[in-house]
DNA sequence: ATCAAATATGCGCTTGACCGCATATGCTCT
DNA sequence: AGAGCATATGCGGTCAAGCGCATATTTGAT
């Protein structure tokens, strides 16, 4: 049963912070997400990559940053199921640090829309 | 993070089933559990215990048994939670099993409602 | 071609989840 | 009190998840 996959990947506090990050951002590279969540990098990354395998993540390489963002094609449940562990976590107090963190990240990179 | 406990609940066969199973009767006595999900006494309770103690079910002792329903008391999240993971399995053809075995269930304890 | 930044992966370790089996506890009825 | 069903728990074993650390790979710039 691959649905049980889905919910593994909601069962771990780096990935719901990534998710979270992420979809209030709408994406952002690993590098990004290393300086909000302040992570080491191959944690980081190995997670992305579970998250993309499981099909919650998509991922796009622009130059030599590689872009993450919710999948879209995502199935109906995994969503609702997305909804309601961000919904569930919203409040946790280490998520306003991830994204300020991330808003006082220095160096950050300027991907696709700006310049 | 608390949160993470629910999912974790959700990531696993048996608690998947046994949650599918309730939803759709209302409420089960482990043995009519047992009986629908064709598996060991000790596994069954165990994976209920845990249900319950993270907030997802609730029990009460019926005489002989001990009668699991959905947690009325569920937070918001919890209860979106266990939507997206029923509607993500409802299609699986185990549950179908499921629901014929503890209908064709011998001995059936009539519980409450009925004499 | 070299270098540096960004990202991914190999490896060994530790910890916790789940299991099967045996057994304890609780409840009911006689 | 004793028998019998329903439910819970103790224990030991196995396996996978997550981690840290080092290193490989890809990409862009000089």
């Amino acid at each position: 049963m691959k649905q049980i996959e889905t919910f593994q990947m909601l069962a771990d506090q780096t990935r719901l912070r990534a998710l979270a990050l992420i979809q209030n951002m709408g994406e952002l590279c690993v590098c990004e997400l290393v300086a909000g969540l302040n992570l080491p990098q191959p944690k980081i990354s190995r997670h992305l990559a579970a998250l993309r395998d499981a099909g919650l993540l998509s991922s796009n390489r622009k130059a030599q940053w590689v872009v993450y963002q919710i999948n879209p094609d995502m199935e109906d449940w995994q969503s609702q199921a997305i909804t309601a562990a961000i919904s569930g976590i919203k409040d946790e107090p280490v998520l306003k640090a991830d994204s300020k963190r991330l808003a006082a990240m220095k160096n950050r990179p300027e991907i696709g829309s700006a310049a």
